[in-house]
RNA sequence: GCCCCCGUAGCUCAGCUGGAUAGAGCAUCUGCCUUCUAAGCAGAGGGCCGCAGGUUCGAGCCCUGCCGGGGGUACCA
């Protein structure tokens, strides 16, 4: 699609002496059915040239040499309209589709490039809640974006396993604990001690020292803290390992906050040398009042670290070791304000590579309305709802198409298509709500959706015994809507770009929904396996150009394709 | 108090750097399975785009104020 817009950027460029770039921002998409396929409109104009901007259309009209991929181009009041040659644009899409097929959709553009991103992050020691899903599903997605654009990805999984809250997890298992429930049900076991120390802690609020003073002892080394955390790390980690293998999910480094304990020394040293840091009421604090923030703090009164201090040095860890030129860090919205804080840091540390790390935020999940909150214990495990899903898909499959074959793993593909594909049903900022209605439904817009109408025109190719002509001739495909999904397919690359440009997957999904959707409405009336062979070729492959860009868009969000269902 | 985000159809959300008649899905109602998978398709109803001003040739989008909701705000992450 972009060759087009560059056709005709440069051709009014040329006519009326102006930046082609220029132009080539301003062209645009025209509503769909209506006047031809992209427009430019003259406004901008106006004042420059000092006539209204209908009477610029008209002249550019009337006077322009008509672009060579183009059949028409008219003056629509303010508007000029162009319109693409539908043979032209059939034979160039079609043709490059099968051609690239799953590389359709990539592109070289930032070949060279390193992107760090940071994401998934869980605390070990409480189990995997739905909650975890976005930064996971959001951050693998942004990954595959990056990667398919030509950067090389670094998916950091850096685990909470360090902190205060690992002193109070000590200290109220060494209370309340038992061992034998935690050899049976790790994970559970955690939680309940956890949640038993914010319920007590509500009510005595020496509590919050007795864990803070348990962290310290952590970070001082003390046999007793050490190894009970070392083992509260291996059960956390057996659990997230298979979590994401479920989800085809992999990081090429699972260094947490505690791998960057002994970098933090170094770190501080240079806040100091450098003359940014204060002690404010007994802490080691940056100022940031010059900025509207709340100060930064580095150390607490008893000399343990905080979070940010953390990762203060995992950035320049990370910098030093990767060299990227962007770090995405894929978390909550409420953790807005350290972010800037620490990018900010980083800036008057006088690191020039802080401009290239960004928040990349979104909204946290909600359940019925509350806030899932692990210190109360309102947590959803991941397992199971990717186990209902899985089931239920599993029951439907059984109804309506019960001699599939690998029924469990289709089943399991297809559950896990619903509930990720949720998480890009609208855009990353939002709150959403956990519902198991809307987690369980497979129709509309969803993922199924998508998986099912990839395994109808992956069964419509098995379908089609005969052998292709080695010339297909896209000149058969005259119908509008043939046109259309040509011109829609053309737009694949042009919705990666929008994603990769705003961290936002969503933009796939949307794109994906409109395609296969476009085509489900063509496919319901018009026959593609009809008795002449040559137009049955023809259409088979717009059905495989219109598959191929849903498998390779689904895998750009994490999702599968499964080719029957 | 201060800072940030949100308010569009009954519900959940789109609406690209302001641009041509505001769009989907769910839910409700009505049709379509002797032909390529009905997890599909077609159709219907449903909107002072929170309210009030302003900027502009043009505002759902930008600015100001107000109302309503959410989040953050020094020893949690």
């Amino acid at each position: 699609m972009e060759k087009y817009i560059t056709e005709i950027a440069e051709a009014i460029s040329s006519y009326l002496g102006i930046d082609s770039s220029e132009i080539f921002e301003n062209i645009q998409f025209t509503p769909p059915d209506k006047f031809g396929d992209l427009a430019f409109p003259c406004f901008p104009l106006a004042k420059k040239l000092k006539k209204s901007p209908a009477q610029i259309a008209s002249d550019i009209a009337e006077k322009l040499q008509l672009p060579e991929s183009f059949e028409e181009q008219r003056a629509e009041g303010p508007y000029l309209n162009f319109r693409i040659k539908s043979q032209v644009i059939v034979r160039d899409i079609i043709g490059l589709i099968n051609a690239q097929s799953e590389t359709y959709g990539n592109s070289e553009d930032y070949n060279g490039k390193t992107v760090v991103l940071d994401f998934s992050s869980p605390n070990i020691a409480k189990p995997f809640g739905v909650g975890h899903l976005r930064s996971t599903v959001i951050g693998n997605s942004i990954k595959r974006i990056f990667q398919s654009q030509g950067y090389r990805p670094f998916g950091i999984n850096h685990l909470g396993d360090w902190g205060t809250q690992f002193g109070k997890l000590i200290y109220a298992f060494k209370r309340w604990g038992d061992e034998k429930r935690l050899e049976d049900s790790p994970i559970r076991e955690l939680l309940s001690v956890y949640v038993k120390f914010h319920e007590e802690s509500e009510k005595d609020s020496s509590l919050d020292d007795e864990g803070r003073a348990w962290f310290k002892k952590l970070e001082d080394g003390d046999t007793e803290a050490v190894e009970l955390w070392n083992r509260f790390r291996k059960y956390s980690e057996e659990e997230f390992q298979r979590i994401y293998e479920r989800l085809g999910i992999k990081f090429e480094y699972q260094t947490g906050e505690s791998f960057y304990n002994d970098k933090m020394p170094a770190v501080v040293e240079e806040l100091e040398e450098k003359g940014l840091t204060e002690v404010s009421q007994d802490a080691l604090v940056v100022n940031l009042e010059p900025y509207n923030m709340p100060p930064c703090l580095i150390k607490r009164k008893d000399d343990a670290t905080l979070y940010i201090t953390r990762d203060l040095a995992a950035a320049e860890y990370r910098y030093n070791n990767f060299h990227f030129d962007t770090m995405l860090y894929v978390v909550g919205v409420e953790q807005q304000l350290h972010f800037q804080q620490l990018f900010k840091v980083l800036e008057l540390m006088g690191k020039d590579w802080a401009s290239d790390c960004r928040h990349v935020e979104f909204g946290r999940i909600r359940f019925e309305g509350m806030d899932l909150s692990t210190r109360k214990g309102r947590v959803i495990f991941l397992e199971d709802v990717l186990d209902k899903a899985r089931d239920m898909v599993a029951r439907i499959i059984e109804e309506k198409n019960p001699e599939l074959e690998n029924k469990e793993l289709i089943a399991e593909q297809v559950g896990l298509g619903a509930v990720i594909f949720e998480q890009f049903s609208s855009r990353r900022g939002k709150f959403v709500t956990f519902s198991w209605e809307k987690a369980l439904n497979f129709e509309g817009q969803t993922g199924p959706y998508l998986q099912y109408t990839h395994a109808r025109l992956s069964s419509l190719e098995r379908k089609f015994t005969k052998q292709l002509p080695s010339e297909v001739d896209y000149n058969l495909l005259t119908e509008r809507a043939e046109i259309d999904i040509c011109k829609k397919l053309g737009q694949y690359p042009l919705a990666i770009k929008s994603a990769l440009r705003e961290y936002e997957p969503f933009f796939i999904a949307v794109y994906l929904l409109e395609l296969a959707s476009e085509f489900n409405r063509y496919y319901q009336k018009t026959r593609v396996l009809v008795e002449d062979e040559k137009l049955a070729a023809a259409r088979l492959t717009l059905a495989r150009a219109v598959r191929v860009t849903i498998k390779n868009g689904l895998y750009l969000l994490g999702i599968s394709s499964p080719e029957r269902m």
